[in-house]
DNA sequence: AGACACAACACCTGC
DNA sequence: TGTTGTGTCT
């Protein structure tokens, strides 16, 4: 709802400062647009700060130019870069939004802004930034500033130590995993809440655990602190807890006149809370979101932050909602419109586009995982026939392993993909332990590190590398107690190598990044010893050494590697080169802010979309309404939702090869069915039956060779 | 005692 | 496929 004051603010601020005789960056910009970049910007005086924004900013309706175009604005009109805050979703966004706020600013000032880009220093995730404001406070917090950070996979293994010390891995009834351990406090921090209001909720099925989870969970809290070690949670905690000393937080919010937040809608209590924090009175702060999409309440994102922001503040904030797509055709706009029209609660905002278009979305029926691979394969390489590159086109879908079918299909063809999300680069055994013996320099103190490390070696297990740990745990030099350790009695012969490649990268007597190829020196015998497939892996560590000398020093690498790492994996090992064509594959939740020309949904069938993992509780299946959404609303012209008539339950070898027979997913119920053209494929043949028929099957006389079967002297049917 | 091989079993999405 | 607990071998 647009109010007179912001129109007047739209009408006050037509540019006409000193130093910009022309805004003709402005005029390519929609009324809505340009009211939210100008929002409190006056050139004509020096206050640039103006009343908290929120801007409600519907998919595809320009709102990564309009952010960018505000940035730009600011700067053109004087403001410090060094004094912005700008937070989005990931480093590779804010990188976008830079690359984008730099090229306008660059066109309105005649190209007089060379350094921007340079001095737009505070620009990335909000985990990111929260780690280098940590390090810059440590002193002030009592942190040591040389804490090293755990990834998930890390912390898990953290927890898996705390557990084993307490003794719940040996409870009669199995007790949670390591991972969903991590999840409940992970969502208990995020959340803000209480062990006791998230277990019935969110983990029904470990209630029983509670008062052990409880226990588990101080426990972990000790040892990461003992071990001057941070998890992703606690970049968030620590930074929250500073800025509620109101003297902290006054330094560190004055440090910056302008906040913005992109994708709002994605954030949780917990980095609401700083937010708030840092700007009280929210002057100059400003919010991007759009409450349909938001799609991460699994990781603490409450889309109540975007609901309940413009209250937050009093007199409370502006809202400008920008509703024109600029992205999809008509046709795909009304069908999404008709899937988040069933919600139950939102901002009342329609997506409107004037790209009129007589084609549907499809929705396309096949019989099951196979065909609907093999039906992609065909459109995709149709789509390139017709001049689309396969960059422009796109497959999406739920989980990750949904897309194995087609990663085989595409293999067998020889078609070249990039897959988004999932197992990640960095999740592989060989390049963790790398990255484990450096992590392990840097911090000494890094028990999970540690324990990777050594375990490395033949005739070490747990238990000598617990007692190696506990005897460096209470030493002020750590790295020198190593070296009167007790030696593991089975690893004689490879510990002093060892002490030895440990001392050398502690002492930094190995330049950075040529570390990395003194630890690949150490790590090689025993990577050939474990792996078959060395030189593979061994290939991938060279590679790890090429993104090592990209970054200015270990600290930076470690600390940046853990925050963003590359994400793509694809049928090639390694990052493909970027004028290579291949096609997107990729989750919905990593397709956030993307579009493709041509989007394919996969399984679109209920126990997928929605899953049939949650609780089933309401809020959970408004979620997924929305992630359906936002995977309908990443295409510009051309959509197909998957229907396979037979879908793969997640079930492993240990299941059997057990599928459900499932339906078309109830976010499509009837009354919006005509927004789709349904299709069969492949189409149905005339005849008795309209089954399956891939090709001349030789005719076999099946139940005499069951008969067979039991024939005397016939063993070898 | 402690390392290592083996057999059940499993809750996605991601900073 | 990876993880977890258990049984066996050095």
């Amino acid at each position: 709802m647009r109010t007179k004051q912001e129109n007047r603010i739209v009408g006050s601020n037509t540019v006409k400062g000193p130093k910009v005789t022309t805004a003709t960056y402005l005029d390519k910009l929609n009324v809505e647009q340009r009211s939210a970049v100008v929002h409190g910007i006056d050139s004509a005086t020096t206050t640039h700060i103006g009343a908290p924004l929120l801007v409600i900013a519907g998919a595809g309706s320009g709102k990564t130019s309009t952010l960018a175009h505000r940035v730009a604005h600011l700067i053109v009109n004087g403001v410090d870069p060094r004094r912005i805050l700008l937070m989005s979703f990931s480093r590779r966004a804010a990188a976008e939004m830079i690359r984008r706020a730099e090229r306008i600013s660059v066109q309105a000032m005649g190209g007089k802004t060379g350094a921007m880009t340079d001095a737009l220093t505070w620009a990335g995730t909000f985990h990111g930034i929260g780690a280098r404001l940590l390090r810059d406070y440590a002193e002030q917090i009592g942190l040591d500033p040389a804490f090293t950070i755990h990834d998930r996979e890390d912390s898990a293994d953290l927890m898996n130590l705390v557990r084993h010390e307490l003794g719940f891995s040996t409870t009669e009834r199995r007790f949670p995993t390591k991972s969903t351990c991590l999840s409940i406090y992970s969502r208990c921090v995020n959340t803000e809440l209480s062990l006791d209001d998230i277990l019935p909720t969110t983990f029904p099925w470990c209630s029983s655990w509670e008062a052990e989870l409880q226990h588990l969970f101080g426990a972990y809290v000790e040892a990461k602190q003992r071990q001057n070690v941070l998890d992703y949670d606690d970049l968030l905690l620590y930074w929250a807890q500073m800025v509620s000393e109101p003297a902290l937080a006054e330094d560190i919010g004055g440090r910056f006149d302008h906040v913005l937040v992109d994708e709002y809608q994605d954030t949780n209590r917990l980095q609401s809370s700083i937010l708030l924090a840092l700007k009280p009175g929210g002057r100059g702060l400003t919010v991007v979101g759009d409450d349909a999409q938001s799609i991460y309440a699994f990781r603490g994102a409450t889309v109540r932050n975007i609901l309940d922001f413009p209250g937050a503040f009093s007199p409370a904030a502006d809202i400008i909602t920008l509703e024109q797509n600029y992205r999809s055709t008509t046709a795909i706009l009304a069908a999404a419109n008709g899937v988040i029209g069933l919600a139950k609660e939102r901002f009342t905002k329609n997506l409107w586009s004037n790209r009129t278009t007589e084609t549907l979305p499809q929705l396309v029926h096949v019989r099951d995982d196979a065909d609907q691979a093999r039906f992609i394969v065909e459109r995709v390489l149709e789509n390139r026939e017709a001049g689309m590159t396969l960059k422009q086109q796109a497959v999406l879908f739920r989980t990750s392993h949904h897309s194995g079918a087609l990663e085989v299909e595409l293999t067998r063809r020889n078609i070249p993909f990039v897959k988004f999300g999932g197992l990640k680069f960095l999740d592989s055994a060989h390049i963790k332990d790398v990255i484990a013996v450096l992590r392990w320099a840097e911090n000494p103190r890094d028990r999970v590190a540690g324990f990777r490390v050594m375990q490395l070696l033949p005739g070490v297990g747990p238990t000598s590398a617990a007692k190696v740990m506990d005897h460096m745990q209470g030493a002020a030099d750590p790295i020198g107690a190593l070296g009167d350790a007790p030696t593991p009695p089975r690893a004689r012969s490879d510990w002093t190598h060892f002490i030895e490649t440990i001392r050398t990268l502690r002492s930094r007597s190995a330049i950075w990044p040529g570390e990395l190829e003194l630890i690949r020196r150490w790590y090689e015998p025993h990577l050939d010893r474990m792996h078959d497939d060395a030189s593979v892996r061994l290939a991938d560590l060279i590679q790890l050494e090429q993104i090592a000398s990209g970054y200015p020093s270990r600290e930076r690498f470690l600390t940046e590697l853990t925050l963003d790492p590359p994400d793509a994996t694809s049928d090639q090992a390694g990052v493909p080169l970027l004028d290579e064509d291949y096609l997107n594959l990729s989750t919905i939740h990593s397709a956030k802010g993307q579009e493709f020309q041509s989007v394919f949904v996969l399984n679109v069938v209920d126990g997928c979309m929605p899953s049939d993992l949650g609780t089933g509780q309401s809020q959970e299946i408004e979620e997924e309404r929305r992630l359906l959404y936002v995977a309908m609303t990443r295409a510009k012209d051309d959509l197909h939702l998957m229907i396979p008539q037979r879908f793969f339950v997640h079930g492993q070898a240990a299941y059997g090869d057990r599928h459900v027979y499932a339906a078309r997913t109830r976010f499509i119920p009837n009354a919006i069915v005509h927004l789709f053209d349904m299709t069969n494929w492949p189409p149905a043949v005339a005849g008795p039956t309209n089954a399956k028929s891939i090709g001349p099957v030789p005719r076999i006389d099946l139940s005499a060779r069951i008969r067979g079967m039991w024939r005397s002297g016939a063993q070898n049917v």
